[in-house]
DNA sequence: GGACTAATGGAAACCGGTGTCAGTGACAAG
DNA sequence: CTTGTCACTGACACCGGTTTCCATTAGTCC
């Protein structure tokens, strides 16, 4: 009103007739006062169009209402996806969402990290794969006083302290799906070294090989970095073996588009020269023809699941942890030609 | 050191015998120090490991280092995109970015936006479309003293508060570059109502039909909604035409892949039965088979320059405002078969 | 040597909120 | 009438920085 910046608590104050505090008292609804009172307050409040500052608030509470979200994840589908599901919880409180993306292999990554929780200080961060897997992050939070959730593929801290899904579980059961149709012959597409997901999916994949008494074949492994090109190269080494595998098994969604890619372009017929199987169900995965089978994972559902620890009161029940993939059947899978 | 919470200018101060001010002037480089003060404040600093409190430091300067991401687009390759773009620049600045999607179609939207921008009152905010298109948040923005930029598909603002691509145009040479390949029976699949975008590209298709003295046929014009499912709607419709279109301009990427799944359904070979071009060189472009033949805009540039115009000097050149989109020729065009 | 100036550092106020604690008036109990 | 309790309100200090303004010191000139 008088000056050109934004009305404080002392306009309202001055206006209203009472003290910073009755103010103070009208926006944090505290129940000592009279009606009457807080009708008049209400009132210049909303005449003058008044905003409590909430860098002044965060200064006299001595905390803020930011949450971050720190990732080196590669995958755009996977990010968004969080960022939804924390973001839906978040709307409705006066939380912020902060995104901070760092420099995957950057040598300066940690320091990073460092730097933005020290400054920051945000009430709670997500931590995305793969640097959810290191512990370092989580202590520096620790250390900080930050909250922390981390978003991973086990389950390798508290509850309190994180999501997780049953990777290695669900790609068994994948594989399984495979080896029920008749495959003998599987290859796998790994994910990057150092992706805590990377090891749980081969795993699983282990453990499918393994139940049906089949034997591992190192040459049926081939490494991928989560790319579509990495998927293309992997196929090309795979599908140059003799006798070829019959189907592959994908670590994701984005090498299963790049296997299909190479077959193709190879004159093969999927699914009846191969089964692929991916993992994600990126939009991509429905999408592809024909439409991929593939592993859903709920990522929006535990990124609420996150939030909702991450802005929880210290005595709550923190809620689900653990959560279930589920196989989704495409038409990417028959049984093999032999 | 001495309490748990984090060290403040005034532990620093006491420990290396000085006043805050002085330290504070170490801080922000004032030129007016001593060097020998200045070192032994700076020792302190690395020694307890002081950060300066950003919340304080803002009410202190009014003024904050928030930019704000505020949009209500649906498309996830683009808004990551965005995203990347604008952190590029902020990485290493002292600014943090803050997502704000709003609902699209939820009522409340206009509101949800305004409390954003008058709550949290970011240093400036980025408009993302279609609700770029709205000269009422723009207002919202400036009445708020919030810097903005828009992001467009035409330059309907100053250059310092825009950044636009040229898709009228090139719109126009991707469905010329379909008619050089022989095709007149061109179809359209628009993007939704009130998508400046969408208009944009519909006049670029209007521009090449009259550029080659072909008749606009509104039956060859399908409404779609930028997602995959409309696309394969649309391609039912049009592909259910006698005659047929011999070739299908999308206004997107998802789009296209819709119409390419559907018309694979329908045991049509493309591109020799059907040519396709889409809009947005997302993945799933270079990712389809055939490699689908499409427009890229640069949208990580685009933001690149938002984020600079965002963060400049007042009085500096606001740099690039129009920037080019390009066809990129896959393996989704080839000449009509009659 | 005294006066003036420039360089440097500190005290205090301020930014816009919240916490602590004391003070007011109304009313019931003693 | 005093006292205690209750419901409500305000004065004041404080959060952790920056700014304003003044004090001190050192250097320069005459």
């Amino acid at each position: 009103m008088k000056k050109t910046g934004q009305a404080t608590i002392n306009d309202v104050a001055r206006l209203a007739g009472v003290s910073k505090k009755t103010v103070s008292r009208v926006i944090n609804r505290s129940p000592l006062l009279n009606d009457e009172t807080r009708d008049r307050v209400e009132k210049v409040i909303a005449e003058i169009g008044y905003v409590p500052n909430p860098q002044a608030r965060a200064l006299a509470l001595r905390r803020n209402f930011l949450i971050g979200l720190i990732h080196d994840n590669p995958n755009p589908h996977m990010v968004l996806n969080v960022q939804q599901g924390l973001l839906e919880v978040l709307r409705d409180t006066e939380f912020e969402l902060i995104v901070h993306p760092v420099d995957r292999g950057a040598p300066t990554m940690l320091d990073d990290i460092k730097r933005f929780v020290e400054r920051q200080r945000p009430f709670g961060v997500m931590l995305l794969p793969p640097i959810s897997d290191n512990d370092s992050l989580a202590a520096l939070c620790r250390d900080n006083g930050v909250r922390y959730v981390r978003m991973g593929s086990a389950q390798f801290d508290e509850p309190l302290h994180m999501v997780a899904s049953n990777d290695r579980e669900v790609v068994c059961s994948a594989v399984g799906h495979l080896i029920e149709a008749g495959h003998r012959r599987i290859g796998l597409v790994l994910g990057p070294h150092g992706f805590r997901s990377a090891l749980e999916r081969r795993r699983g994949y282990e453990d499918a090989l393994d139940r049906a008494d089949i034997t591992l074949q190192r040459t049926l492994v081939a490494q991928g970095d989560y790319t579509f090109e990495s998927g293309m190269r992997a196929a090309e080494r795979l599908l140059d073996l003799s006798p070829r595998p019959t189907a592959v098994f994908c670590s994701n969604d984005a090498m299963a588009a790049g296997v299909l890619h190479t077959a193709r372009q190879r004159g093969l017929d999927v699914p009846r020269d191969l089964s692929i199987v991916g993992f994600d169900d990126t939009s991509i995965a429905s999408h592809l023809w024909p439409p991929l089978t593939t592993v859903r994972w709920p990522i929006a559902t535990m990124a609420r699941a996150a939030a909702l620890k991450l802005i929880g009161e210290d005595d709550e029940d923190s809620g689900e942890s653990l959560f279930v993939s589920t196989l989704i059947r495409r038409a990417s899978v028959a049984a093999p030609l032999e």
